[in-house]
This record gives C-alpha cells, sequence and structure tokens, in this order.
RNA sequence: GCCCGGAUGGCGGAAUUGGUUUACGCAGAGGACUUAAAAUCCUCGGCCCGAAAGGGCUUGUGGGUUCGAGCCCCACUCCGGGCACCA
C-alpha cells in the first residue's frame, strides 16, 4: 500500500466531508475530548507529543464511534517566554517566528491522523483571542483577585523576568534550568489563596490521575495549627537584667502546628526579614552583628542557602520573648531556616520536638527540654521483628528529638495528658488561635517580557495623589475599557529583554502613553505582559466559540459542551497548568460566567517516551524525528508502535527496530481482505465467533482504560486467528476494521471503502462514524475449559473439562491422570480445594 | 529527609487482581521458497537435568501469611519521578 498518497487522500476527503465536525447546536451526546494544545517552535512537533496527541485521539475516536458527538479541537499556545526564547535563539522576530511555527506545526498536526476539528483551532497570540486573556485580567482586578504588591520574588537571571512559585523546579527556572534568585519587586498576583480550600477540596469529585492529585495537595499543603503570642521584653530598659522590662506592648506572633510542646519552646526564632526587628532596633544591643547576619540572608540564594544546609543564625541581645505556658525568659533569635513567606514568618523552636530546631540548638548550644515521650513501646510489639523496630525506635528518642506524638511530659498541669489532645488544651490556655495554615502563595503573574498579553492596566499618577482609584486599595490604577480592548501587542524591533526589571515595551513611550480613563490625564499603561499560564488557563473555554467577537463564549454552547469529558495531558504540569486551571473555573462560577467549578471531569497523565531506556535529549542526539517514520512506514504504523510499546498512562522505551512489528501486522490486514468470502451468508465456526467476541470485549474494555498496548495485542491475536480460517466472512472483516480503526484511522478507512460503491463520499459513509462492534455477553463463554490438577499447590496436569463440572465430576477426572496419580494416593488425602471452572488442588 | 511509582526471558512488555508466570511483539536459531539475497511462510525459544515422558529451579533480596503468592504483610537493596528548612 502506498500510505503517503492514501494518508494524503483521506485527509482531504475527511475534511471536505466534515467527518471530525460535530453539529454545535444540535448535537445529541456531546462529548468533549481534550489534548493539552501544544507550545509551538519551529523545531517541530516531538515523539512525545505525538505520543500524547495520538493517544487521546484514540480515545476520542473510540467515544465517536461508540454514538458520541466528539469535539476534539486543536490549537497553539504559542505566546509566552518559550516561543520568545526560541525567536531569539534562531535570531528571529517573535511574531514572524510564531507564523513560521504555526506553519510547521499544523502541517504535522496534520500529518498523524488525528480527528481535528480543524474549524475551531485557535491560537493565543491571536488578538481576537488574547482581548479575553485581557478581559479575564480585568475581571479578575474588578473582583479583587488582581493586585499589586512589593515583595521578594523569584527572578531569573536568563530569561529576565520574575516567575509564579510554580515555575521555579528544585531552585531553577522551569523553561531555562537557571537558578533563581531573590529580587524585591512590586508585582501583579492572582489571588489563589483564597481558593486553597476549595481547590484541595473539590480533588475529591473529579476522576483525574492519583499522581496528580496527590502533587496538588501537597503544593496546597494544608496544615492545621495554631497562632501564639509571645510577648518580647528587653533588658536595657531597665538595670534589673534579669526581670527585663515590657517596652509596651509588643509581642512575636508565632505559627505552630505543635502547640502540644509549647513548654518545650526554649527560643524564638524570626525570618531574617520579619518586620518586628525594625521596630525594636534600638533595643539590640549587638545591632551590627544582627545587620550583617540580615544582609548576608539576603544576598544568598536559594541554592546556596540549601548547599550549605549548615545553621546559620544570629542572637538578638537584649531581647527576649516570654513562653505564655510557663512564664519563662527565652532568647530570641533570627535565622534564614524560617521562612518570611510562610505561617507569620516566626517560629517557636522546640528542639526536642523539631529535628530542625534540634539542630539549630546543637549549634548555638541552646536548651532542649524533652516534652514528648512516645507511648509505651510494648503496646505494639508483637513480634521479634516489631521488637527489633521497637528498639530502633528507643534510639530515636535516646537521640533527644523525638518528633512523633505521644504523652506529656515538663509540662505543668498538662503532663501526663496525649500530645493530641493537649494541642488545642493548650492553645486555648495561652490564648492562642487555631489557624489553618497553606503553602500555596498567590500566583505572580507578570512578567517582564515582550511576547505576551500586555496587561491590561492604566496608572494615573494624578489620581494616585488625589488617593482616588478604581480599587481603594491600589490608588491610581483602573482597568482599560472593555471598548479599548484587546490592547494590541506592538511590533517592535527592539523585542530583548534587559533585565532591567521592566518589560521591553517600556521603552517605547508609543505603547505606553495614555490617557486615564477617570479623569483623562496622561497616564501610563502597564508595561509588563502576563504569564502564558494565563492564556492556557482558559483556551478550553474559548474552543467552543474561537470566532465570537462580542462575548469570551456563549453560555448556550457552554452549557452543552462544558465542563470537558476526558483530558489529556503530561503529568509535569501537575502543580502548573493543572492548578491555574481550576483555579480560574472555579473565579468564572463564581462571576457566574458558567455553570461548573471543575474544568475537567476526567483528567490521565500520559506516559514518558524514552528512547533506548534514556531520555531522549538535543544534546544526547537521540530525539525521534516522527516525519521521518511517518515518511517511511505511514502516520498507522507509527501511532500504533507508539502506543504497542507500553502502557499509555506509564509510557515506554522506543526502538526503532520494534516498529516493524507493526508494518508486518498493518500489511497481513490487508493481505486478508483476498480470504473475504465471496457468498454474502458465510459464517464463522462457533468457536471463531466465541472468540471473536472475546476480542471485541477486550478491545472494548482496554480502549476505554488507555490500555491500549493490551487492546493492540489483542487485534494482533485476532488477526493470527483470521489468518488460519480458509475464509472470512466479509461482516467479520468489517469488525476487525472498525476495531482497529481508532488505532489505524488511515488503512482502517481505505480498506473499508473497498466495499463501497459509491462515487462521492459522504459524512456518514465514513468508517469513523460507524457503529463500534457489540459483544454478546453469552458468546464470550466457552463451552470447555482447562482444569489445572495441583497435588500440594503444584501442577501436575491440565485437562480438557466442561464447563460448569461439580467437584466430584472434576475430583473423577483428575484421579484418572496417570501423572497426577504418580503424585498422590487416596488415604492420606487431607483437603481437596476446589475453583469451579479453574482449578482442583488435592491437599496431602 | 519526606511523598508517589517501579524491579518479571537477550529486549519492550502480558498475567482475568490470590489460581497453568512469560500473552503480544522485537531480536535470535532452524527450515521452506529463491541461482542468491531481501520479503514472505512454517517450526523452536526462561534456566538446569533428560533422547523423550517428565522433574527441579525461577518474577530485585530476606522472611511471613496461605492448600496455593509476580500479586497480600514485614524488613531491606536498587532505579525513576515529585517535594524539599512550609515549623
Amino acid at each position: 500500500m502506498k500510505y503517503a498518497a492514501i494518508e494524503k487522500k483521506w485527509n482531504k476527503l475527511w475534511r471536505k466531508a466534515g467527518v471530525f465536525e460535530p453539529d454545535f447546536k444540535r448535537a445529541k451526546k456531546p462529548f468533549y475530548n481534550l489534548m493539552m494544545f501544544p507550545y509551538p517552535s519551529a523545531e517541530g512537533l516531538h515523539v512525545g507529543n505525538m505520543y500524547a496527541f495520538t493517544g487521546s485521539d484514540i480515545y476520542g475516536r473510540f467515544k465517536r464511534m461508540q454514538g458520541n458527538d466528539v469535539f476534539e479541537p486543536i490549537g497553539l499556545d504559542g505566546f509566552g517566554i518559550h516561543s520568545e526564547n526560541y525567536a531569539m535563539k534562531v535570531g528571529q522576530h517573535p511574531a514572524r517566528q510564531a507564523k513560521i511555527s504555526e506553519k510547521n506545526f499544523y502541517r504535522q498536526l496534520e500529518m498523524i491522523g488525528n480527528g481535528f476539528s480543524w474549524n475551531e483551532k485557535l491560537e493565543t497570540y491571536d488578538p481576537t483571542y488574547y482581548k479575553w486573556t485581557q478581559w479575564i485580567f480585568v475581571q479578575m482586578f474588578k473582583h479583587g483577585l488582581a493586585y499589586r504588591k512589593k515583595k521578594a520574588v523569584n527572578w531569573c537571571p536568563s530569561c529576565m523576568t520574575v516567575l509564579a512559585d510554580e515555575q521555579v523546579i528544585g531552585g531553577e527556572c522551569e523553561r531555562c534550568l537557571t537558578k533563581v534568585i531573590n529580587k524585591d519587586l512590586e508585582q501583579w498576583f492572582f489571588r489563589i489563596t483564597k481558593y486553597a480550600e476549595k481547590l484541595l477540596n473539590d480533588l475529591e469529585k473529579i476522576d483525574w490521575s492519583g499522581k496528580v492529585k496527590i502533587a496538588q495537595r501537597n503544593w496546597i499543603g494544608k496544615s492545621e495549627g495554631a497562632l501564639i503570642r509571645f510577648p518580647l521584653v528587653f533588658s536595657l530598659l531597665t538595670s534589673d537584667v534579669n526581670k527585663g522590662a515590657r517596652m509596651g506592648n509588643v509581642a512575636v506572633e508565632i505559627f505552630t502546628t505543635r502547640p502540644d510542646t509549647l513548654f518545650g519552646a526554649t527560643y524564638i526564632v524570626l525570618s531574617p526579614d520579619h518586620e518586628i526587628i525594625e521596630k525594636v532596633k534600638a533595643q539590640i544591643s549587638n545591632l551590627k552583628e544582627v545587620e550583617n547576619y540580615i544582609l548576608d540572608a539576603k544576598k544568598k540564594t536559594a541554592e546556596e542557602r540549601e548547599e550549605a544546609m549548615e545553621k546559620t543564625g544570629a542572637e538578638l541581645k537584649g531581647i527576649y520573648a516570654i513562653n505564655p505556658a510557663n512564664q519563662e525568659k527565652i532568647p530570641v533569635w533570627i535565622s534564614d531556616y524560617v521562612l518570611a513567606g510562610y505561617g507569620t514568618g516566626a517560629i517557636m523552636a522546640v528542639p526536642a520536638s523539631d529535628a530542625r530546631d534540634f539542630e539549630f540548638a546543637k549549634k548555638f548550644n541552646l536548651p532542649v527540654r524533652k516534652v514528648v515521650l512516645p507511648k509505651p513501646l510494648f503496646s505494639i510489639v508483637r513480634n521479634a521483628e516489631d521488637l527489633a523496630a521497637g528498639a530502633k525506635q528507643t534510639l530515636r528518642v535516646a537521640g533527644e528529638c523525638y518528633e512523633g506524638s505521644g504523652e506529656l511530659i515538663n509540662s505543668g498541669e498538662f503532663s501526663s495528658m496525649d500530645s493530641e489532645k493537649a494541642k488545642w488544651e493548650i492553645t486555648k490556655f495561652v490564648g492562642g488561635k487555631r489557624k489553618t495554615q497553606y503553602r500555596l502563595r498567590d500566583w505572580l503573574i507578570s512578567r517582564q517580557r515582550y511576547w505576551g498579553p500586555p496587561i491590561p492596566m492604566i496608572y494615573c499618577e494624578k489620581c494616585a495623589d488625589a488617593g482616588k482609584g478604581e480599587r481603594k486599595e491600589m490608588p491610581g490604577w483602573y482597568a482599560v475599557l472593555a471598548k479599548d480592548l484587546p490592547v494590541k501587542l506592538p511590533y517592535i524591533k527592539d523585542f530583548r529583554p534587559r533585565g532591567s526589571g521592566v518589560s521591553p515595551l517600556a521603552r517605547y513611550p508609543k505603547f505606553f502613553k495614555a490617557k486615564c480613563p477617570k479623569c483623562s490625564s496622561i497616564a501610563r499603561r502597564e508595561t509588563d505582559v502576563s504569564d502564558t499560564f494565563l492564556d492556557s488557563a482558559w483556551y478550553y473555554l474559548r474552543y467552543i466559540d474561537p470566532k465570537n467577537n462580542k462575548e469570551i463564549f456563549s453560555d448556550k454552547l457552554a452549557r452543552k459542551w462544558l465542563p470537558v469529558d476526558m483530558y489529556i495531558g503530561g503529568a509535569e504540569h501537575s502543580v502548573l497548568h493543572l492548578l491555574y486551571v481550576r483555579f480560574l473555573a472555579k473565579v468564572f462560577n463564581d462571576m457566574k460566567l458558567t455553570h461548573f467549578d471543575e474544568p475537567f471531569l476526567k483528567f490521565r497523565a500520559h506516559g514518558l517516551i524514552v528512547k533506548d531506556g534514556a531520555k531522549m535529549s538535543k544534546s544526547k542526539g537521540n530525539v525521534v524525528n516522527p516525519d521521518q517514520f511517518i515518511k517511511k512506514f505511514g502516520a498507522d504504523a507509527l501511532r500504533m508502535y507508539l502506543m504497542f510499546i507500553g502502557p499509555f498512562e506509564e509510557g515506554g522505551d522506543f526502538r526503532d527496530q520494534g516498529i516493524l512489528g507493526i508494518t508486518r501486522f498493518l500489511a497481513r490486514v490487508e493481505k486478508i481482505s483476498l480470504k473475504i468470502s465471496k457468498s454474502l451468508k458465510a459464517g464463522l465456526s462457533e468457536s471463531s465467533e466465541i472468540f471473536l467476541h472475546q476480542s471485541i470485549k477486550k478491545i472494548t474494555e482496554d480502549t476505554e482504560n488507555l490500555r491500549y498496548n493490551t487492546a493492540i495485542s489483542q487485534l494482533m491475536i485476532l488477526l493470527n486467528h483470521l489468518e488460519e480460517l480458509p475464509e472470512i466472512p466479509r461482516k467479520t472483516y468489517e469488525t476487525f476494521l472498525k476495531l482497529l480503526a481508532p488505532y489505524a484511522p488511515y488503512i482502517s478507512e481505505e480498506l473499508y471503502q473497498m466495499f463501497s460503491r459509491k462515487k462521492t463520499f459522504g459524512k456518514k459513509d465514513s468508517l469513523h462514524l460507524s457503529v463500534w462492534p457489540k459483544y454478546n455477553l453469552k458468546k464470550v463463554i466457552e463451552e470447555s475449559f482447562y482444569l489445572v490438577v495441583q497435588v500440594n499447590g503444584r501442577v501436575r496436569s491440565t485437562i480438557k473439562a466442561k464447563r460448569g463440572i461439580s467437584q466430584l465430576e472434576a475430583e473423577a477426572l483428575a484421579k484418572k491422570d496417570n501423572n497426577v496419580l504418580k503424585y498422590m494416593s487416596t488415604e492420606n488425602l487431607k483437603k481437596v480445594i476446589f475453583v469451579p471452572d479453574k482449578l482442583i488442588n488435592f491437599v496431602l
């Protein structure tokens, strides 16, 4: 078969007939089958992308043949640092490069044989698209969910822009792997923390890959604890150093998840940028030393802090805190092991119950007071091994730091209380507050780059001076009026970032000069652009109505098609895209823009394809280019081979030789068409009929569960079977092609149309809109089975027997078998285990 | 350090969730066709003993539960991924 010609022909015919375009208004069973859209670069589609797309498409085709009106859109996530960096690398302007990449990507995406609804394609850099990205920003601002704030943020020195916490992976920039540093900058944030609880709880109600849910749960990082105030006293204010004196009502509030250990708090630690340091400066006797430490800490990057590992710190001499549980006067330290952005930026240190505090206390020779003892060991000791484990635990306790729960000691009236219970009793006793704390931080949305949607905000100095503004908390700031959207990204020659902390757009007065929407004085436009992840956080909404210029999408269509029924993509987006998209869906729902608050009912993460056991990378030169394989073997063969390598959700190892098996398989599928019986009445033998139905069942179930590798294996087994028949009924062959259709769409259609006498090809004629084969449960069960006969659990024989035989019948059969008799005698028979239609085991 | 996965022939991987380990495919060996090669077709392939029938061993290691364990439990080793001073 000439693959290239067939593929070309069907791409044309399918598109002309609109085989993969659902009827948006009239669809009876809408099924939104979505695949994460790619970031394009002219290097083109990677075999890993194709792997993901194919897996998604097989599911879509399967659902379509099961009678659903499947919508499988495609587009490009072409705005953002990724595309811009690539453009810079090849010395091209991002806007021009986008056009080149677009062409290349769409060419490849058409080649891989997916049933895309091309009419609804979109690109995030298209002004008709980003108009609505900006509109969303405006809504966020108006609802108090977008705000500006100066704080220490992540800065990538290579990309020359700030990054969100989610885009810093292990201290490195997610895009270019450069070490990220801290910078104090005023930036735009989205208040995702407001949705922390909802984002966490609603994980329960969605059907998503488990590992993604776990990653999100960890990222949100909920912990229950207490806020406790430690009053400060100052020795300089009084001659009586031991007693100290209080200055006004200064206190440090700390957050802890272990208020039960309060009596063991022997010092407190503030993060170096804690605001109270400034307030009590005058009372610090070793101010110079403290200031030096603060400076040093600021200079350190996250990496250096990690590498150093050893704890550092400085005592605020002259200042003490009062432990509210026992009124003890304890020292106050600062250290960079306490994070400014979490809790209150201050902790109580309980070295006996926290490994980090213990390490710190050891280094600076601070007191350790044990307050929790593990529950008596004997209660968990059941056998010798437990005893050994118990011994280990004792050792850990002897190591003076025990982080578990247990029974309190040295804790005043709370001594001997269960530590879990004591948590809230002690909190109450010292007048603390229960507090739920999240690890999640707000989403930093501004980027100091060119290739993105300009943030649609205007700053008016005059209004700011007068204390006016669209929102009270941000004087001077106004959203661009809806009628003025989109704020078009101008074509500028000098688009490269310079690392000055502002976007290249800030060099173009033509762009940033604006009129205040309120007072009409000369004002300044925001020159930063928004994060690419905002573009992709809502694209699934736009697909259903991409040409709508009046509203972001039609509510009527949204109600029909949303939320997305099946979403497939990479697990690397667990706490990036997949978190942002859920956040915005919840916001939209609260704004009454949509009727749902989870965007994707079902999400499955595909696995990773490696090459000859190693990760593919350009530097290793082992990147598989799908174009070559498609040219040589055809798209069908590559699709099927990719799916055959291993379980879709786990990925697999690509070996060049492996595709030959699939090529042979497809050639044989064509070859057996010569054996199709001339007579339409011809049927299958009973055993073949059973086998066919078993195969339909397995392939249906495996495809539904994304176990494509075993579905293909069953197709092969079925083909092997059909090859042995002298002739094949036409209906059986058609059934086979239908089962094959999602996997090898071109060849199956070509062979299917051999029977067609029509001159023209219409939508309804396509194999891909035919009805998926059904299996008859009665026909799945065979009459006979192989009875496994065991003696003492060892297989001694297998005997063909009739299904449904009784234990007595089975015993009688087994006892006739010579080999079985060799190993057993009836006298010492202790027990007989019988598993109907499976096995009989004689225990001696 | 913590949290998830995983370890099965020469290789990619199957195994009805406790019931014949190694399906399907790749690679390999032997044969048929051919002047020859490729392609195709047929046969054989876990390891050890055996001519065969058959037997013994075998799912990273060690133990346990069970009539029976790749699958369940305990301890450990190695590999991959995520988080990482989050109090």
